[in-house]
RNA sequence: GGAGAGAUGGCAGAGUGGUCGAAUGCGGCGGUCUUGAAAACCGUUGUCCGGGCGACUGGACCAGGGGUUCGAAUCCCUUUCUCUCCGCCA
């Protein structure tokens, strides 16, 4: 959620940079002004009569205190046209507030100026590459194949146990998960990450201060007897860690990761891009979310994506990071870095982390502030996250890009976490 | 799941209808003293929303929501959470 504040003071540029989001926000930003000033106004007027009943309360209770019960009697008639009014302006300014807020959670983030504009993925621009040169396409089985004539992973059995979306990973292919997810969070740890198991379903405050509701609504999985929600990422436990906090300064950076199942409903994805791993209702990631002073979080961007840069490189796939466009950027993010891997059996790039900062736009919904030293007054901190990483995808690289002779080599960087080598 | 008790400022803890944003202690910050520090003493100490160029000023907030009352931290209802006992259970 952006903040009242630069909306009040700068609303040309708020419509402006959102154009590069391709967000037309000159109507609900006219709105929000109106309905802003309305609130102040109402808030105003409110304030008065309230103060008003105030000393007329006072005074009653200090001429009951005194014997004067026919004055007080006198003065609480006043009171009463004045009840009133406090009622119906109180109601008005309810609605006003809920009003404003409900215009105030549809504009998206305002883009980093770095950020290119465009429309869709094709506008992105790729800013980096690294890991070996590509195999050539077709050379290796997909790995829905090879899972298959291996046994590692059972998607027929998933479907008996849930549906589709939700396979079985068996033997080898659950040593491989369960490796896996060890070796990033290990990696995660000495790259000076706390590691976090948090809950893997929240509550509806939760889901609503990081972004997915009412945005992503729908989604997510939801326990309607309980109300809670099963996490899409470990971004939502995570982050709200810090929801309604004022840190210390020198408590920044906060580095925290974590791994967790993510459930998501995928509602009206189907086709071949979600065949075998590529897009499932469960999979295993291990997240990274950074909360930092405003003046350092793109340093802080820098570092995660050298962090993940770093993971590719050990696990030995074919990558390359771009930066999203603004209209294929996500509704909270300023600033997004995609990294895919090459895939050559799909003949594809495949996405396995997506890397963020938000600045103040969780915070702010989050209440997220550190106290700054200069004013002692709390100002808002920002905040990131990204995969380091995803598991599905990044097992379809692997296994399709690291075959020789029909056998899976396993990346050496694995070896100690898998206890084989190959498959 | 059943019975009972409770939720107050950063923390501990008073306050059971009026002048209470809230005693007191601890902690924090500033100062006096000191070569420096400690101790002692003095002062200060929340958040949010309005109004004002500003000094300043109005309002809200005692778990959340609703009610009674001229007036609620205090009374009533309700939700959530915590604790104790019983039951169940990995």
């Amino acid at each position: 959620m952006l903040t009242l504040k630069l909306i009040q003071e700068n609303p040309e540029l708020v419509v402006e940079k959102l154009t590069k989001k391709n967000f037309d926000a000159r109507e609900i930003m006219k709105e929000i002004t109106e309905t802003d000033k309305r609130r102040r106004e109402t808030q105003h007027r409110l304030d008065m009569l309230q103060a008003e009943m105030n000393t007329l309360a006072k005074e009653i209770g200090i001429l009951f205190k005194s014997g004067q019960k026919e004055k007080a009697e006198e003065n609480k008639v006043r009171t009463i046209t004045l009840k009133d009014d406090i009622q119906q302006l109180g109601n008005e300014l309810n609605e006003l507030e809920k009003s404003l807020n409900d215009k105030l959670v549809i504009l998206p983030n305002i883009p980093h100026e770095s950020v290119p504009a465009g429309k869709s993925a094709h506008d992105n621009i790729t800013i980096r590459t690294g890991g070996p040169a590509a195999r050539k396409a077709g050379e290796t089985l997909p790995h829905w194949e090879f899972t298959q004539k291996t046994g590692i992973i059972d998607f027929e059995t998933g479907v008996k146990l849930t549906g589709a979306g939700f396979p079985v990973y068996k033997g080898k292919g659950a040593r491989l998960q369960s490796g896996l997810i060890r070796f990033f969070l290990d990696e995660a740890v000495n790259a000076g990450f706390t590691e976090i198991m948090p809950p893997l379903m929240v509550n509806a405050e939760s889901a609503f201060a990081t972004g997915q509701l009412p945005d992503k609504d729908g989604q997510m999985y939801h326990a309607t007897e309980d109300n809670l929600y099963l996490i899409p990422t470990a971004e939502v436990p995570l982050t709200n860690i810090y929801r309604d906090m004022v840190l210390a300064e020198e408590e920044l950076p906060v580095k925290i990761t974590g791994y967790t199942p993510c459930f998501r409903r995928e509602a009206g994805s189907y086709g071949k891009d979600v065949r075998g791993l590529n897009r499932l209702h469960q999979f295993d990631k291990v997240e990274i979310v950074c909360i930092t002073h405003p003046d350092k979080s793109y340093a802080m961007l820098e570092e995660m994506v050298n962090h993940v840069a770093g993971l590719l490189d050990k696990l030995e796939l074919t990558w390359r990071v771009v930066k999203l466009c603004g209209g294929d950027m996500s509704f909270t993010s300023a600033l997004t870095y995609d990294f895919e891997v090459y895939s050559s059996a799909q003949d594809k790039w495949l996405e396995v982390s997506s890397v963020s900062n938000f600045e103040t736009f969780q915070s702010n919904r989050l209440k997220l502030r550190f106290r700054d030293p200069e004013t002692k007054k709390p100002r808002m901190a920002h905040t990131l996250n990204g995969s380091a990483l995803a598991l599905p995808r990044i097992v379809a690289a692997l296994i399709e890009n690291h075959q020789h002779n029909g056998e899976f080599i396993l990346p050496e960087a694995l070896h100690a976490y898998t206890g084989f080598k190959s498959i």
